[in-house]
DNA sequence: TATGAATGAGGCTTCATTCAT
DNA sequence: AATGAATGAAGCCTCATTCAT
């Protein structure tokens, strides 16, 4: 009895100890990831940085790119916990909070955010792992259903300007994309207030799209607007 | 005289066809890496695109990142030319023409703009080819004094939101690169109204920033944060 | 003296279990080089089909070697057998009976035969093992003697042609083996008549050898200098 | 003019060494393959040995592949032209002949023989390759008109077995195939008389099939000849 | 001047074997 | 006794760059 007991009790610590080890791995390739150009991160880097031998990684990740997949995987499933979090503050009331919430989580870790896109560049491109990104696609996608329930409503209210309900949440996904992307790049790298400009744009995520952000009366269509 | 003249067409003409050689070179690249994955393009392939042989490549170009930044810069060049366009219009009272120029220059041939985009990506990683990148940099802050000289103006109207100047043609730059991401990020590929969409971000584009964008009592957010 | 016996008997009872699991590892080793290319069989699965762990192989194998032999070395007793009982029939006069018998043998399950006779190439190759592959050999010699009695019988008979008695048998071992190989090489794979074809040779390899095979004054060719 | 030619000329130049130069690299690796275990020749050590770059043999062969395949093809299309005089000079009235020339070619020079048996082994499992595993199963069936008419005449004439006709080429096929293994075979290693049981077994080729072989009136039929 | 054959460093991946539990 | 995670040597192949013709 106490043989079986400690008989799985020693297989559930096998099974930590394993998993432990595959969190190793992304650690260490998201550290070697952030300290040195993608591409030139080998497989037996990320193993002598985990303290592993380079046959063991291929234990836990069929290839080079699952490594890469499970970053990206792992960093979206927080942005989507934050997005869930942000829906329901907004379902609550609190109109912007969504997006609030959204640039909040992207721009929390910028670096990582921004290699995470990176990684996404390099996995798409290189065509295999279709299976997993198409898991990635669709945890983005997990949210639609309810951003555009929110969107919606907020559209009848009146806050939000009169489009498909899906511009106004894939804008501010550009937005903040394009935003992770101006911290690091090195045009305007030298410039230090960096975070007051992503305030700055993080508050336009947030009102972009309110309905009257000019003369309301001036605007009935996206046409119109621009005729002015 | 006659065979001065001669010989001086003769070196004309050379120049000519290898400067046109260069373009062939360039042109090429830029076919391959739109058909393919940018990492699937070898040298050996540019070269028998264009029709030539693999060394005379290097004698155009000292390294294939060269040839990468060189696309860039082309690039570059006609954005830059598109946002002094809009500078000038926007001096002239269009107020939004800066922006709204800018836009349509950086979405005309989005898949374009995203290849340059990732081809950025891989230089400034490789890190090689600093001289040139940072050519990169300069000439696209080569508008920063007239485009804060514009936005000051505007600032000082009311248009815009008084912050830095620059928070405001550094928002524009980021959302219209999130806004090309979008555009080819496999996320929301499945979308068919791209074009409205992106009028409808160009549009954000536009006017973000501008002052009174909501009834400033309608907004507990943290834009009132902000307003205090 | 119970408790002696019972655990006498548990021991024994081991010594089943381990034996029969020792056989099941051979007989999933040889399931799956049935299957797939011998190359692509590791250790690993051969463990999985067996229905035990990688490591436990080990503890019956000292390498993966030492299992392919084992798979040749098994069915070169059948072989051996089978040859025994022909020598034995053709001592008692019929004279064909071990070259039949042998053909019979090997052509039973041409398919194990050709796996066999390609881990004895892979075998060989590798070098180690040598002890084991000199038993192997050792067996096959086994019956020899025997046959050299037999085969100088049935030239002192007249029956076969007078060389030296191993001419025969060998031949006769020449022409099964590519018998085998013929019925798998794809160059003739698109035939159907294999059971005929194998028939054929079969009773080719039987008479082979017998003297007076034609008339004697019908062939100027090679067979006359040796009917010298 | 005189331009034009010589580099023609240094194009053709050109040519020539590199097809030396993908000679040597068939040759190095004939070499390699003769010496030691065919798993244990790497594409490096082949490099070496051709005294060239590793990269370099890429430029003549797209994989390790290619290079067996084309050891293979080069030594079957010896062969295949063997088999066409053969058959020439059987049809010039030496029935035995093409049999005879069959052996002579495969038995010339066994161990390459043998190290082509090998390759083909490992090539067909690997499983790519297919084309050009076609090509050499096309080659080795380019003579089956020939020779099925040939046999067939023979049939007529009484002199071979009546049988499908190739059966008597597929016969030949198998026993050249084994006599080439018995060479090698470590079992029979000991022997010295090689020569002379070769020759037996090529004569045992040339004759095999001939009707008759035993007492006419005896054998109506293959079981027949066997219950004797 | 244009060429493209040659180069070789370096990447990813596989798998037989070991050994701590 | 059984296990299977860990190991790392070794293999194949790619491709930017050089350089002799």
């Amino acid at each position: 009895m106490q043989n079986n007991s400690s008989s799985a009790d020693r297989i559930r610590e096998k099974k930590k100890l394993f998993l432990a080890r595959e969190q190793r791995i992304i650690d260490a390739a998201v550290e070697l990831f952030l300290e040195e150009s993608i591409d030139r991160i080998t497989v037996s880097k990320i193993a002598v940085r985990a303290g592993i031998g380079k046959g063991t990684v291929y234990k836990h990740f069929l290839t080079k790119n699952e490594i890469l997949i499970r970053i990206i995987l792992d960093y979206e499933h927080n942005i989507t916990k934050s997005i869930t979090d942000g829906i329901q503050r907004a379902d609550a009331g609190d109109s912007g909070a969504a997006a609030k919430s959204y640039f909040e989580a992207r721009l929390e870790n910028p670096k990582l955010d921004r290699l995470v896109q990176q990684l996404e560049d390099r996995l798409v491109e290189s065509g295999d792992v279709a299976d997993q990104a198409e898991e990635l696609y669709q945890l983005r996608r997990s949210n639609e259903d309810a951003l555009t329930g929110l969107t919606t409503k907020l559209i009848d209210r009146g806050v939000l300007e009169d489009v498909p309900p899906h511009f106004h949440y894939l804008a501010c996904w550009a937005l903040a994309q394009g935003a992770v992307e101006l911290c690091f790049n090195k045009t305007w790298n030298y410039r230090t207030d960096t975070t007051e400009l992503m305030e700055f744009i993080s508050n336009i995520g947030v009102t972009m799209g309110n309905q009257g952000q000019y003369h309301p009366d001036d605007s009935p269509s996206i046409k119109k607007s621009k005729s002015k």
